[in-house]
DNA sequence: AGCACGCCGACT
DNA sequence: GTCGGCGTGCTC
């Protein structure tokens, strides 16, 4: 990385571009096209125009003016100066991108298979580039030498007030704001003006009267529990290892493997108050499941000036937090995946939590994945980054036996709690009763819910499917009711009354008949989480009960308020989808329950072991967290599957032994990577025809290093009347699978309704 | 990605 | 004879 010739640190510690001088812009868009255009700076534009803003080009034949962004200034054009044209407009002061963000997304560019300008434009927030919650005003100006003269000057009393109150403001006030502040009219204004004594300039202001503070502070954000809780000794352990990274300038990458409940967080805010102490920032990535107000006020006691970025924010909210993070005025940001391009000035540190967590892949161009974003942005800043989990991904072991990642370890619970027992419950010894469907919860889950509850605890349910029946089944014809526009089987909410496809979310009316056959009898069948709540309440009428799932969460606070309730022992189980298992920390549950741990188990995914490994372990993690003991049982049909043993032991390690070898043997990552590439397309034949050729000019031009697999069709065969089709690449390095993208794909580009997605390093399969 | 240029069918 | 179908190819 060659970064001291395009960049230096300035006396405060923050990077910035040292800026090259010259006649040319080079402009890259928001478009498939890999080079950098040069266009000419007019004089006008000369001083304004710098690296890192956005500018209003002509491009094409026929000159529509386009955005594109600044990547550099250049003593020469590439191409014919003939052709060159010029820059139209300015459109950001000061750039919205620094040296390290451009050199960030060059690399993610290169890494994600995407042009400059794409990379680029995901950096940047909608509501940043459309200026949300700024107008456009005219602001009254004082020249310099009546500014200087105006005592001198005899003016009558308002117009000498008005001209005061404009020396003092600076170019800030406009008429309207004038008048109220004078509480005169617009004729002294005027006067002045005729005079030439005050001018019109336009300025670009906030909307709001007066910019509002970030979130304003709570009740609950009082910097009482401000002091750090004093840390186990495990903990200033790992303290004490970060500490020289965190005081220096060296790019590090450590691993924090600490047990659910084993005080990650504490160690996050004591590493940031170290960085913050230093004057610097720090970025703490979440996955946006947990963050929740309660997340958010643990940082909000310990730093006065956190900035949250939730994907709820509204254009303006987040223009206006982006800016305050530009501006230096925040010490530490949290936020989801997007908050990665936080344009922090001195940042310090690096946060990612809950590192395995499948949110942080974004799964639209770019196809980034915010962990190994993070890594790259730490490598290009020289700071240090942690990577924390309970259950890091196998990819990030791998990393640290490598050496690439150091590796820290919590082992222990804080206030020496332990872990729970974890019992798994064999389904196929679970008899369904006499001519009954066999139940959700079987009768050894119920009488340890039982006894949990009289033992004035509480408890979690678990089950990762919404809906009342998961599936819609024709007993004569054998044919399961599918969406109209999917391949994927129709899920029955009976509270709705409708037939929904989990995939595109179209509606239908609960079939009474099959439409293949017209037998009227169909079979309604699968347990999903409304089913479960009816039988968990009519099993425990006496107890208040609480689902939450995508269902029940759709109006904002619904979230917040079911866990505040729960966590006040207004409510005695709570059950739910995932969003259940992550992250919470309620210290009255006793019991957690696991419906069906196989949910995940059997999708064709060569990472299905490891996500059922993990959500197991991260539930199992929900209790034991108080002064009592926590008891977790796992219902399953498959009691011996490595993933769901080892998690019942907590045995992280064993897992990991016994899943990376079945990963070396078939190739897949963390040995080696992939790359997956998906075509789509309403007319099937043509989507095949378009990747077996994809595949063949593949084949010819790769390393020999390089394995391809497919075409097949992906496992969801088709979504909203487009057939899919996909093919993998695996190859033991990133290396020769970008320079087969980057000389392939061009190549490759289909034609009218087809398309192609390119997913390096894919999470999702499907 | 846009958008123009370009080469073949049914219309005033 | 032309209007316009959308198939290639370029954009500083």
């Amino acid at each position: 990385m060659s970064r001291a010739d395009s960049r230096a640190r300035d006396d405060q510690g923050a990077l910035f571009a040292v800026e090259a001088e010259g006649p040319f812009a080079g402009v890259v868009f928001n478009r498939p096209m890999e080079r950098v255009f040069s266009y000419a700076i007019p004089g006008r534009l000369r001083p304004s125009l710098r690296v890192g803003q956005r500018v209003r080009v002509p491009l094409g034949r026929s000159n529509q003016p386009v955005t594109g962004y600044v990547v550099r200034i250049d003593r020469t054009a590439e191409v014919d100066p003939g052709k060159v044209k010029e820059v139209l407009e300015v459109l950001d002061d000061p750039p919205l991108i620094d040296g390290v963000m451009l050199d960030l997304t060059r690399w993610m560019a290169g890494y994600y298979a995407c042009s400059w300008g794409q990379a680029l434009d995901a950096v940047v927030p909608a509501g940043v580039k459309k200026q949300a919650g700024t107008r456009i005003a005219s602001c009254l100006t004082v020249p310099e030498e009546v500014r200087l003269a105006r005592d001198t000057l005899a003016l009558p009393p308002r117009q000498a007030e008005i001209l005061e109150l404009l020396c003092k403001a600076e170019g800030t006030l406009t008429v309207a704001d004038v008048c109220r502040m004078a509480k005169c009219t617009t004729a002294p204004i005027a006067s002045l003006r005729k005079r030439g004594l005050v001018h019109t300039v336009k300025r670009r202001m906030s909307r709001a009267p007066v910019p509002g503070p970030l979130d304003p502070p709570s009740a609950e954000d009082d910097h009482d529990g401000k002091a750090p809780i004093a840390l186990t000794p495990e903990q200033a352990d790992v303290l004490g290892r970060l500490d020289p990274s965190l005081g220096g300038d060296a790019f590090a990458t450590f691993l924090l493997h600490g047990v659910t409940g084993s005080g990650k967080t504490e160690v996050y805010l004591s590493a940031i108050e170290r960085v913050v102490a230093r004057g610097r920032e720090a970025i703490v990535l979440v996955p946006e499941i947990s963050l929740t107000p309660q997340t958010i006020r643990r940082f909000r006691r310990r730093f006065d000036r956190v900035a949250v970025l939730h994907s709820h924010l509204s254009d303006a909210e987040r223009h206006r937090h982006w800016r305050a993070i530009a501006a230096g005025e925040i010490q530490v940001v949290v936020g989801a995946r997007s908050a990665i391009f936080a344009p922090t000035r001195r940042l310090g540190l690096i946060v990612i939590d809950e590192e395995h967590e499948s949110t942080f892949k974004q799964e639209t161009t770019p196809r980034y994945h915010a962990r190994d974003v993070a890594v790259k942005r730490a490598q290009l800043e020289e700071v240090p980054v942690i990577l924390g989990s309970a259950t890091p991904a196998l990819e990030t072991w791998a990393n640290a036996d490598r050496g690439k990642y150091t590796r820290l370890t919590l082992a222990r619970r804080v206030a020496e709690r332990r872990m729970p027992r974890v019992d798994i419950i064999d389904m196929r010894l679970e008899k369904p009763g006499k001519g009954r469907p066999l139940h959700a919860i079987g009768g050894l889950m119920r009488s340890a819910m039982a006894e949990a509850l009289d033992d004035d605890g509480q408890v979690i349910l678990l089950l990762n499917r919404r809906g009342f029946h998961t599936f819609i089944l024709c007993p004569k014809c054998g044919s399961v009711l599918k969406c109209g526009g999917c391949d994927v089987a129709l899920t029955h909410h009976k509270e709705r009354h409708k037939a929904l496809c989990h995939t595109c979310d179209a509606e239908y009316d609960p079939p009474e008949r099959c439409p293949s056959c017209k037998f009227d009898r169909l079979h309604y069948g699968g347990i999903g989480t409304e089913r479960l709540e009816r039988e968990v309440r009519e099993a425990f009428p006496q107890h208040v009960i609480r689902r939450m799932d995508s269902d029940t969460m759709r109006s904002p606070g619904a979230y917040e308020q079911v866990l505040s309730a729960f966590r006040a022992r207004q409510v005695h189980i709570l059950l739910g989808t995932q969003m259940i298992a992550k992250g919470l920390d309620f210290p009255d549950v006793t019991l957690v329950g696991v419906v069906n741990a196989d949910t995940s188990l059997h999708l064709p995914d060569f990472r299905a072991a490891e996500r059922t490994f993990q959500l197991v372990a991260q539930v199992a993690g929900r209790t034991g967290r108080g002064d009592r003991p926590g008891r977790v049982l796992v219902q399953t049909y498959a009691p011996d599957a490595p993933a769901i043993a080892f998690a019942a032991k907590h045995d992280y390690l064993g897992f990991v032994a016994q899943e990376l070898p079945e990963r070396e043997q078939k190739g897949c990552p963390p040995f080696g990577r992939a790359v997956r590439l998906i075509a789509r397309g309403p007319n099937e034949a043509e989507v095949v025809a378009y990747l077996d050729s994809v595949a063949g000019l593949l084949r010819e031009l790769a390393d020999p290093s390089v394995r391809l697999l497919g075409p097949a069709p992906a496992p969801v065969m088709k979504i909203k009347h487009l057939f899919r089709y996909h093919l993998k690449l695996l190859a033991p390095s990133p290396a020769p699978l970008q320079t087969l993208l980057r000389a392939a794909l061009p190549m490759a580009e289909p034609s009218q309704p087809i398309e192609l997605a390119v997913d390096v390093d894919p999470v999702s399969l499907l």
